[in-house]
DNA sequence: CTAGACCCTGGAGAAACTCCAAGGTCAAGC
DNA sequence: GCTTGACCTTGGAGTTTCTCCAGGGTCTAG
């Protein structure tokens, strides 16, 4: 599987993944005869992983341990610290978890108050600019 | 309420909401005699989807938009493209909530994989480096 | 009235991409 | 065989989004 193809089964995209290479986060992949990258679904399973730390905020130097791990199953880390890490991105996950859903509703609200104002002239885009104060700042 | 106490209650830093103030994503507070910034409820409530948007990735350009229209109920845009922007934050946090219950999945299999390890020396930490590719290794 | 913890602005620095130039590779169609 | 367009390579520059000072003012408690 070339780079584009496993940006695609990733989510990320052939830049950065370069990028995380360059920068010792993911482990490199093997080069075919004429000098590509060649990743495996294995390959992808970790960009996947890599993927969900950068959408937490993990800093990439704390991801390139985890995905170590993941890789290749050998933590130069103590296995200590090692737990202490992958514990430490599960209350992250938990944490964002909740603030997603909290925005979602956020989000929801305004959408609601946006929609209810004008349920006319639906079909016609490229109006002129809308006035919802009294909708919207109810939300707060 | 101060810059701070903001903070604190939005889960930002300082730095942070002062950039975004710098950077015309986020209303301007009013100040106090001494010229501190003097927050309210109503704008702890704007950053903290200030913050669910960075989260989402949303660029702050977008998020700009979004919070003008949570904050004070206009919209500079047309109402259509609003809505849009809107539809497509809530598409991100679907996503992203999935992506995220994926990853806390791979995640716990690596901590279980730890753990099962060397049930042993728990109490021992700064112990040599550790090697478990058999365990691990067969998450992939 | 002093110490410590805030606040302000402006600008430098860092982290994580993102894009581009210059050139090689490949698969499809003529 | 040859062209065309989409991919690949590297290295480096540019952008976004913070993050961290420096230098100075303000506030609260002892």
């Amino acid at each position: 599987m070339n780079i584009q193809q496993a940006a695609v089964a990733s989510g990320l995209t052939p830049d950065t993944i370069r990028f995380y290479e360059r920068s010792g986060v993911l482990p490199r992949p093997p080069r075919r005869a004429n000098g590509y990258r060649d990743y495996t679904t294995g390959h992808v399973h970790i960009l996947r992983l890599a993927r969900g730390l950068k959408h937490l905020g993990v800093p990439l130097k704390e991801a390139g341990r985890i995905l170590a791990v993941a890789h290749d199953g050998t933590c130069g880390e103590v296995r200590h610290d090692m737990i202490e890490a992958l514990d430490h991105a599960l209350a992250r996950i938990e944490a964002r978890l909740r603030d997603l859903a909290a925005v979602r509703e956020q989000i929801e609200a305004i959408l609601d108050g946006l929609r209810r104002m004008q349920p006319a002239d639906e079909s016609v885009p490229g109006m002129a600019p809308c006035d919802c104060v009294d909708i919207v700042s109810t939300l707060a």
